[in-house]
DNA sequence: TGCCATGTTAAACT
DNA sequence: GAGTTTAACATGGC
């Protein structure tokens, strides 16, 4: 389910509730959930990964790691999955096998908002000025930073590096300076034809390498590598891809 | 059936 | 105590 895109499209579901009383919840999140009820539901913030669903005085923050999922108005897994349900006078919103937490609004205020890929806020210089100062850092590592590229996750960073014809092992500050601003307009280009094709249901169709085995460029065999710091699979063409 | 994966955090090491 | 590595979590698809 999550890379950023997807939060996107999770948070225009969430919308109509903008505005809304809680009218009861329930789940097995660990935090006391009564504090909600008759609260109203102002605002739907996404930061990369994470959904924050404001009230006045606490934020919920919702992360759906890897296999998290959510649905709306009608509940499609048993309850005893269900981690977290807030129930309006319209409808419902549920999330199941996720990490839930309440945060207050400091919490908030110390996130970056122009970090996330997806907004419109969006900083490619700021970007560019955080990826100078880490000129070890793997090219896969970086696209994978959720404090420079907040939202991208494994599928863009490969697709990104493969338009971009860079391996996933350079080094940033190896990249020639034309590179490095490819990586960083492509990682935002990628995420929004991402949203697109999410949204028509055809992501997958598209990608050209993410679990791919023959290069669509040269028709050799692709690489298939744990790379970086977090041994995430990349997969790149040794010959259409440059080592820098 | 068993393995693996769109992710992050906390515990357990050195 | 710091920095680093491993484990835990949990579900669905192939």
């Amino acid at each position: 389910m999550p890379e950023g895109p997807s939060i996107l499209l999770m948070k225009e579901d969430l919308r109509k509730f903008t505005g809304q009383k809680v009218t009861d919840t329930a789940g097995n999140a660990k935090f006391d959930k009564e504090p909600l009820e008759g609260k109203t539901l102002l605002e739907i913030k996404t930061f990369g990964k994470q959904t924050y669903l404001v009230f006045d005085e606490m934020s919920v923050r919702i992360h759906l790691l890897m296999f998290g999922s959510y649905s709306i108005d009608e509940q499609t897994k048993p309850d005893s999955s269900l981690r977290l349900a807030l129930h309006f006078k319209t409808g419902a919103m549920y999330f199941y096998t996720c990490s839930v937490k309440m945060v207050d609004h400091e919490f908030l205020t110390a996130i970056d908002w122009e970090a996330d890929i997806m907004s419109d806020i969006w900083d490619p210089k700021k970007a560019e000025k955080k990826l100078k100062l880490k000129p070890q850092m793997m090219a896969c590592d970086a696209l994978m930073n959720q404090d420079i590229f907040s939202g991208v996750g494994n599928i863009i960073k490969n697709e990104v590096l493969f338009r971009i014809g860079v391996q996933p092992e350079s080094l940033i500050g190896n990249l020639p300076p034309k590179k490095l601003k490819e990586l960083i307009t492509e990682a935002r280009n990628y995420s929004f034809d991402f949203l697109k094709w999410k949204k028509e249901f055809v992501l997958k169709k598209h990608w050209l390498v993410h679990t791919k085995a023959i290069c669509p460029i040269c028709g050799e065999k692709l690489v298939k590598k744990q790379t970086g710091i977090g041994k995430r699979r990349s997969f790149y063409c040794e010959k259409d891809q440059k080592l820098y």
